[in-house]
DNA sequence: AACACCAGCAACCGCATCGAG
DNA sequence: GCTCGATGCGGTTGCTGGTGT
């Protein structure tokens, strides 16, 4: 919706690279119906990627990623239109607690809703309604605790409920939660790992939720001790680093993480114990004691991660599973 | 009726990552 | 191991339409 006049270097604005669509020529702004049609029916007869060429084969007169873009966020035939439901609206809070601001992995869990609507969707209502419940977004914690801790860039980004525009995105990096404390010993295997999957940001790489995230998971899960418990990948271990450990079903996985979605509800009514500087140790009723041992400011873990983490650690050393509902119940 | 303000959302940007050569 | 093009992601912008004055 931008103003096709306006070019290059907008947002966020370093002006460094030239944008790819200013090219003289190159169309931008809203899409006509007679774009959408062209793009549509081009990647319905040739199938999506090449996006590069794509708009000079399909006689569009936009550059790739534009279309690319287009197609997902708006023409591919799997996307849902419409309201949020409010078993949507939970699943994503449930998500965003556990994952942050990772939108495309929360896309990922939430049949035909594309992570450009679940961030539009996540900074024009839940956001609000989270703070006017006194929580903080980006934390999910207390207002009160949260500014504590994150004063100044609470300060920053949350100076509005109001509508300025400039206060809009309150969701910029999120981080959230308190680090864990764990057991030394396993330590420095975890930390290699972790190296291996983190960069500086303290995050995962930008990877699809099938490859990266997968592996990060299988890799841990594997690690913490889970073992014979989990079936993350059979007969291996976090000792065998050999390619298979990359290995994780689709279906493995969603098991997994719906019962991150569960735990995390559990976690929140059973707050971890915080310790004084900051950091948090788990529950002794998780019997998970010496199951993690992350130090997370080590490397800057974001703590999403650990809070999925510990959640698995919690879910996957209960026999008897109950979701968090049934438990508060 | 005219204007101002605001919320919602589609679209764009820069950057990170991946994979082929 | 390095380079470079392609792709994907999260943050940000600004137009549009609704509502209030």
């Amino acid at each position: 919706m931008r103003n096709p006049s306006t070019s290059a270097g907008g947002a966020g604005g370093t002006n460094k690279t030239t944008p790819c669509c200013s090219k003289v020529g190159l169309k931008r702004g809203p899409w006509t119906p007679e774009e959408d049609e062209l793009l549509a029916n081009y990647i319905n007869k040739e199938g999506e990627g090449r996006w590069r060429t794509l708009p000079k084969r399909a006689g569009l007169l936009r550059c790739g990623k534009s279309c690319r873009l287009r197609w997902m966020n708006y023409l591919r035939p799997s996307v849902k239109r419409g309201q949020i439901a409010p078993d949507e609206e939970d699943l994503i809070l449930r998500l965003h607690r556990l994952l942050g601001n990772r939108w495309s992995l929360i896309a990922g869990r939430i049949p035909g809703r594309t992570d450009n609507e679940i961030k539009n969707y996540w900074n024009t209502h839940l956001s609000k309604k989270l703070i006017s419940q006194g929580i903080d977004p980006r934390t999910h914690k207390p207002l009160a605790d949260s500014s504590r801790d994150h004063h100044a860039i609470t300060n920053k980004n949350n100076a509005s409920s109001s509508s300025s525009k400039a206060n809009r995105n309150s969701t910029s990096n999120p981080n959230p939660n308190p680090i864990i404390v764990l057991p030394s010993d396993l330590e420095e295997n975890n930390n290699k790992m972790f190296v291996s999957a983190n960069k500086e940001s303290g995050y995962l790489p930008n990877t699809s939720f099938d490859d990266g995230y997968t592996s990060f998971l299988s890799h841990h899960v594997s690690g913490l001790g889970f073992g014979s418990n989990v079936n993350v990948h059979e007969g291996t271990t976090s000792n065998e680093e050999d390619e298979d450990t990359n290995y994780c079903t689709d279906d493995v996985f969603s098991s997994f993480l719906n019962s991150l979605i569960n735990e995390d509800a559990f976690a929140s009514q059973n707050p971890q114990q915080q310790q004084p500087n900051g950091n948090v140790t788990l529950p002794a009723e998780s019997g998970s004691d010496a199951l993690v041992s992350i130090s997370a400011s080590a490397f800057g873990l974001g703590a999403g991660w650990e809070s999925a983490i510990m959640s698995a650690s919690n879910s996957f050393n209960q026999s008897e599973h109950k979701t968090a509902k049934e438990r508060v119940e």
